[in-house]
DNA sequence: TGTTCTTATAAATTTATTTTATCACAGCTG
DNA sequence: CAGCTGTGATAAAATAAATTTATAAGAACA
């Protein structure tokens, strides 16, 4: 099997046409023919019908079943060539959740500028989701991600730095106000200003809602944690945020939850597990873990 | 990048002698070096130490790099010509463990038996972590596995079949057995017959210890239900069983828990997601969807 | 019916890989 | 220290494989 067949193969499945395939890779008709050919010799099977009213191919099972791995080998691949170039980079690109980014990662900002690797970090600042999409297509070498659940899977290594939790923000004049804690079925009645999806917050908020059987009006949803704040602080309405978020200077006052289940902000080192670090990116995650672990989570 | 070029230099990285490498494969030393020479020219980096004492070669962490993906790529080759292989192949290759398959799975042989598939099934009976593996390596076609969190990821296609409850079983002559119900911290002080680690149970029971505080007594570990149920019969200890396992024949007492965190018990039919499946195989899989799943799960 | 668009085939060409033969180097050993 | 052994590199020759060129064959369509 060549890893060149496969490609031709897979561009055959989605172009419909060997000419155009050729075209598309810039060699001649026939090429692709024998690529296609030398496939079905080696798995010994049929892979496209081309004769079905020739106005174009049809891939068959078997064609199908090779695709999948086709695709997976030639994702591989472009990794492989990303990962290798990426190798004698100084460049780190580095993602950055707004809320991990404002709240929790100055903390190590500092020691990075002394080792002089602030400089090297090309950050990409945008909502959770998308960096962990970035990180596993190879756009990202390192991120700090918030989530509910343990990011560690077959493809990313994650180390994590800080569980927090997250916490019920109200105005000072907010009849909530004199609380410490609350239960989260007593707020059912409660008006919320929500994040907006790109924040693991609704995900979370969707899971007590489910473990409470509550369903609490939200009157908006934001991205803007600051502008939250302040319609919080306002009495707009109450919010639920990580406590990683807050700050003395909010005027907020923050109740703890009494449940005993609860989802956590876990926030994460991540990077993928078939990128070995270079020298500047192991120095950036070293200095991230001994800046930022919380230390009942050193192992 | 060559698929055979990756293979010769991951070989190469395990036995760490060009000329050894060359005879395993049957081919020339020249071969292994070229092929070396092809993978560094391409990358333009060095993979290889070669003059170190000439004691041994020693990897560069370029070559570490790239033997990373070459595993990946090479482990989705080898998939790949099993998959194609058992394309052909009218037998499925499928993983029950042992309470699904002695509780859950019956309800669908009559209808497999039917359409003449049962005696198509070689059944691997093991437990669901063994199972889970077997799959991933394409060494299993299909299996119903037993887990508490879903098991849909990036490599595998879960389909949910049913949430059952784990429920605390007594003897008819335990204190507890004129109870319907029970919060898991209130068994504290009693003590448990435990499944072994192949079982899910004792991680589902580690976090609702976890989320309860305690941290009752494990007087005894079986991978026998029959045996376990017994032991709890005869009032040796009390169980934690999910509910698929239980019939009125046992005589047990099955008591609720009233906790509102709980561990569930989910049964999914599992594939991985780079087999297509053939047309046996989706043959059975249909079956076991529409006989198994419970109608709350229907999408 | 001829034109066009398609893929297949076969021979020639080009490119790539492997082998053969040999060299160079280092560590051991008597 | 000379000679043996084991290691990998190199260059030319041989082999193998992929691609191109040129052409055929089939179907759709005007």
């Amino acid at each position: 099997m060549k890893i060149r067949d496969l490609t031709y193969f897979s561009k055959l499945a989605s172009l419909k046409n060997f000419t155009a395939v050729a075209d598309y890779f810039s060699v001649r008709q026939p090429t692709i023919t024998m690529a296609v050919k030398r496939l079905e010799r080696e798995f010994d099977t049929t892979l496209v019908l081309r004769d079905q009213s020739h106005q174009s191919i049809l891939i068959t099972p078997s064609g199908h079943q090779l695709l999948k791995h086709a695709h997976r080998i030639i994702d591989e691949v472009e990794l492989t060539n990303l990962d290798m170039a990426a190798l004698n980079q100084e460049q780190v690109r580095f993602g950055l959740p707004p809320i991990i980014g404002h709240y929790f990662f100055p903390k190590a900002a500092s020691r990075l500028a002394q080792a002089g690797l602030l400089s090297q970090l090309a950050v990409t600042e945008t909502g959770s989701g998308e960096l962990l999409t970035a990180l596993e297509d190879g756009k990202l070498d390192i991120a700090l991600l918030g989530s509910t659940h343990s990011l560690n899977n077959s493809l990313l290594n994650a180390t994590l730095l800080a569980k927090h939790h997250f916490k019920i923000i109200v105005s000072p004049k907010s009849h909530l106000a004199s609380q410490q804690k609350i239960a989260f079925q007593d707020l059912h009645d409660e008006k919320f200003i929500m994040q907006t999806e790109d924040f693991v917050h609704p995900t979370a908020f969707g899971a007590l809602n489910k473990f409470s059987f509550i369903n609490p009006n939200i009157i908006y949803k934001t991205g803007d944690i600051t502008l939250l704040k302040n319609l919080v602080h306002e009495n707009v309405g109450i919010g639920f945020l990580t406590e990683t978020a807050l700050t003395p200077q909010d005027e907020l006052v923050s109740l703890a939850l009494t449940d005993s289940f609860q989802p956590e902000f876990l926030i994460s080192l991540v990077f993928r597990q078939s990128q070995l670090p270079s020298a500047t990116q192991k120095k950036v995650i070293d200095i991230l873990i001994q800046a930022l672990r919380t230390d009942s989570y050193h192992q």
